[in-house]
DNA sequence: GTCCTAGTTTTGACTAAGTCAAAAGAAGCG
DNA sequence: CGCTTCTTTTGACTTAGTCAAAACTAGGAC
C-alpha cells in the first residue's frame, strides 16, 4: 500500500550511469516515499525489507547518488544531513524550529543563483541557498508552545 | 600587535547579565579578533593565553553568550558550528565551497524575515537565512582549480 | 575586608554522525 | 559462462558535541 510515487528507481540509476543494485533501488525508493530523510531514517526503512543491509552501505549509496546528481543533500543547522530526490530546480526549504520538519518551497526565480548580494567580497558566486525558519502547523497546535530546538 | 577591535568584552558580558570571568572575556575577545571561528579554533586561541582552559569551558561559554544574545551561531553545511559577535542586524554569509572561508553580507532589507516564500505550507514564518556559496579570491588563485569540498 | 552562595569551570565519560580501508561478493560486458 | 570492475560488508576510527558530578570563584551581604 505504499503508493510508490517513484519515477522508476532502476531507470534513474541506469540513466545516471550507476549499476542497478538492490540497496540502491531500496534507497531511491525510500527517498521517493519519504523526502527529506536522514541517513539513519533511510537505513531503518531499507533494513525493514533487507535485514542484511549495513549502515555503511546506506552512506555509500547516498553519497553515490548525490554525486551522480540523482539526489541532493541538505543540512539545516542543528540537524544531520537530509536527502531528497528533487534536484535541479533550485528550490528552497522551510524548516520547523521546534520539530525539524522540512517542506519544499519553489524558488521565485527558478534558476541559480536566485539572489545576488550587494557585495560579494571578491567571491565568485555559484548559488544562493535559502532556508526559511518557522513553526509548523503541528507544533503551533501542540500544548507546550515554548520549547524551540533552535533558539531565536 | 593584535589590534583589538573589541568593544569592551567585560561591558558586553555585564550588560547581558552574565558574570565576568576570565574564560568569557577570553572567548569574546577571540571572537572579536576572529569572527566566524569554530569552537575548536576559539579553544586553540584561548588556550594559548590560558593553558588551564578546558574545551568544555569553551562550549559552555559559547552556549552562554549565544543564548544571552551576545553571539550568534551559524552552521554552513559541511562545517562545524561557527560563532560571530555581530548580532541583531540580520545579515547573511558567503561561504567558499573550497576552503570554507566565511564573510558577511549585509541584508538588503535589514529586518527579519528579509524574504518571504510564495507559499509557507502552513508554517508561521520567523526568519529567512540566506547562505551564498561561491569561491573565494584565494581559492580562485590557487593552482589546483578543481577540488571543491562541497559538490555542486 | 571577609564570608557565603549561586553561578562557573573542570574533569572525564559518553553519544551521534560520519569516514576510512580491506576483504568478500555481485553486475553486466564479452 | 567466466572475468573484471564496481559494490557491499565488516569493523575500527574520527570529529563535534553533550551530560553530569565535583571543585572552584565572582561578586553581593555583612
Amino acid at each position: 500500500m505504499p503508493a510508490t510515487t517513484t519515477p522508476d528507481p532502476r531507470g534513474l540509476l541506469r540513466e545516471a550511469g550507476l549499476r542497478v543494485t538492490e540497496p540502491r533501488v531500496a534507497v531511491v525508493t525510500a527517498l521517493a516515499d519519504n523526502p527529506h530523510s536522514g541517513a539513519d531514517a533511510i537505513y531503518a526503512q531499507v533494513a525493514a525489507h533487507m535485514p542484511t543491509t549495513s549502515r555503511q552501505a546506506i552512506y555509500n549509496v547516498l553519497s553515490d547518488i548525490t554525486s551522480a546528481g540523482i539526489a541532493r543533500r541538505i543540512e539545516p543547522a542543528g540537524q544531520p544531513g537530509l536527502y531528497e530526490l528533487r534536484v535541479g530546480d533550485n528550490h528552497h526549504h522551510i524548516v520547523c524550529q521546534r520539530c525539524g520538519a522540512v517542506t519544499d518551497v519553489d524558488c521565485v526565480t527558478g534558476h541559480a543563483p536566485c539572489l545576488t548580494p550587494n557585495t560579494t567580497n571578491g567571491f565568485d558566486l555559484v548559488e544562493a541557498e535559502v532556508t526559511f525558519w518557522g513553526v509548523c502547523t503541528a507544533c503551533k497546535a501542540a500544548t507546550v508552545p515554548n520549547s524551540s530546538i533552535v533558539p531565536v
